[in-house]
DNA sequence: TTGTAGGCGTTATCAT
DNA sequence: ATGATAACGCCTACAA
């Protein structure tokens, strides 16, 4: 005994108007009467109607849905994009369908399916890898609004994120002016994942401008994203011979798991090692000893993010060229450098 | 110039079957003879066809589409329950609008609006308030399938959640255990956060059960959510004469926080003071001085909610009675105490 | 095995 | 100021 749900003609029938009348009165139009739409209004409200979006989508050609796709949410930085993300796009009337895409590229591009079958009006993705793009180009050039929320150097498709690689660049050559000389750095897989490309870079380019030379036998790879990886990478890395004396951690996660190397290994920070972050979380600087991080304007780089899709939305029956932002860090020196 | 999207007529006529045997086709119907698929398919992929899941969903009164509501996403354990929740229900077809109510009452309302709008086939939601539940309970009685994600007593409405009062017991007896006697407390305000109501109960009642009186003034509530407000009000809560020895944490976040504080105030943990989080989170596990937490089974407490809404959506026509899971959650001892 | 007709709930166009 | 009609793209009858 399902009472079915309240449409346009339901309304229409109790009020007397046609549906069209209605419809109108209900989206506040002025070419209905005054009188007509608080009537209209009112009796909509005492049956509890809800207007069906998926039928108005149908004629519109518009979903008011944008697709967010993620490579990983337990990411904090990734979590707080995902927040103001929604925030945004909620202001302007728009819902959001998530994805997750962990990290594998089937699971991505199922998501697109999904969500393009729903209509999307648009998509966010940060996607798995930098060298993968060719996909998403191809939406591009099938007039479907995509911004990708990574910094790239590639073309034909647009793109707004963090400066990976001045970021880097900072954080390495603030520990180059603290004296450092050996400087080991701590990351997942720097050919893999996105945005760790440009890490390295930057990384490098500090090292070359001091005069030091790239070593990669301190470059480590914890094996996954937990903590516990990292720790276990710092073991390996710290048992050389010529050990760093400082780390270049390219994530937060990984800064924390070299300060709890650290801790266990009763080596003292800053002294006995300087430790350097990315993200500047809450978690690094607010850890027992507040690491030193790179701090990202994930406020604006989501808003900028959001902006770029919509005007994409609204101009999507001729895109205009694609085009690529970035949004600068900036490094906050706290206790463990 | 833009390219119309490809619909089931485009393929009809260039096959030169009828729009309802291409329809067919294309869901592998055994109606339609094995060669007529094959064609359909190829045409199909060849056009690059995408179904229009919204005028399926107008015709079939279903969306596949669920809405997640969140009250906080920045939290760690409510990002693993998004995750879960999103690949559960992604392997049985559903997509998932999501929204964060960022703890704002008018923002949960909107959020339900809007999902409801787009003919979502369920709700699953981590309310703001236990205390205001009356607006959910209203959507179950219009045969709306509802799921909280938290643990609750309230009749009426299905809810899993982890049994906060049992692991707030477990985490309050174990200090106890340990010999202490003058335990605080800190986490965000018991009354209003869903879920310490019930963690304030079973830290009474673990008191209680070993004589000791409760006392208000060691029960902290920081000023917000920072880890940073958290060590403001350890300190304040330390200040007192008679301070506790040992903290019991709502969440690893403010755990976080009594670790920084003991740190910045050169208090050894556990000799001095002893800390207890909840939720087991990474964070805690690898922290400078592992910390010992409530661990809880996010990934059941996801799959078991995913699989009552899914019941509740197959049984939409006539709703079976509202019912409680709640999952256990478990002491995992490390340095902190 | 395939085709025809009708309708899902809304909006836009064109009348009145 | 309001109403009738025709879409939007698909699916389920029912027919052939």
């Amino acid at each position: 005994m399902r009472q079915r749900k309240v449409t346009l003609a339901d309304i229409a029938a109790k009020t007397g108007y046609g549906t069209n009348t209605v419809s109108l009165a209900l989206r506040g139009s002025t070419r209905i009467s005054q009188a007509a739409r608080d009537l209209i209004r009112g009796v909509a409200d005492e049956m509890d109607y809800v207007p069906n979006k998926i039928a108005a989508s149908l004629v519109l050609n518009r979903s008011n849905t944008i697709g967010l796709i993620l490579h990983e949410i337990t990411n904090p930085v990734l979590t707080s994009v995902a927040h103001m993300v929604q925030k945004t796009l909620g202001k302007h009337g728009y819902s959001v369908l998530f994805a997750s895409s962990n990290g594998d590229p089937e699971e991505e591009l199922k998501a697109i399916a999904a969500f393009r079958a729903r209509m999307v009006d648009g998509l966010l993705i940060y996607p798995i890898a930098h060298s993968k793009l060719d996909h998403l180009k191809a939406l591009r050039r099938n007039n479907f609004p995509t911004v990708l929320l990574i910094h790239t150097d590639a073309t034909g498709i647009d793109a707004v994120g963090i400066d990976e690689r001045k970021g880097a660049f900072d954080a390495t050559n603030h520990l180059i002016e603290r004296g450092h000389r050996r400087i080991g750095t701590l990351g997942p897989s720097f050919t893999s994942t996105v945005g760790n490309v440009g890490k390295l870079q930057g990384y490098r380019d500090a090292l070359e401008a001091a005069g030091i030379a790239y070593d990669p036998t301190i470059v480590s790879i914890p094996i996954d994203h937990s903590i516990e990886a990292s720790v276990h990478a710092m073991d390996e890395l710290m048992a050389q011979d010529d050990a760093p004396s400082a780390i270049f951690a390219t994530s937060d996660l990984t800064a924390l798991a070299a300060l709890r190397w650290a801790a266990k290994s009763n080596v003292k920070v800053p002294e006995e090692l300087a430790i350097v972050g990315f993200d500047d979380t809450d978690y690094v600087a607010q850890a027992t000893t507040p690491i030193s991080s790179i701090h990202n304007d994930v406020e604006q780089l989501a808003t900028e993010a959001v902006e770029r899709l919509l005007f994409l939305i609204a101009n999507k029956e001729l895109l205009p060229p694609a085009e690529t932002r970035t949004t600068p860090g900036r490094l906050i020196i706290r206790e463990s450098s």
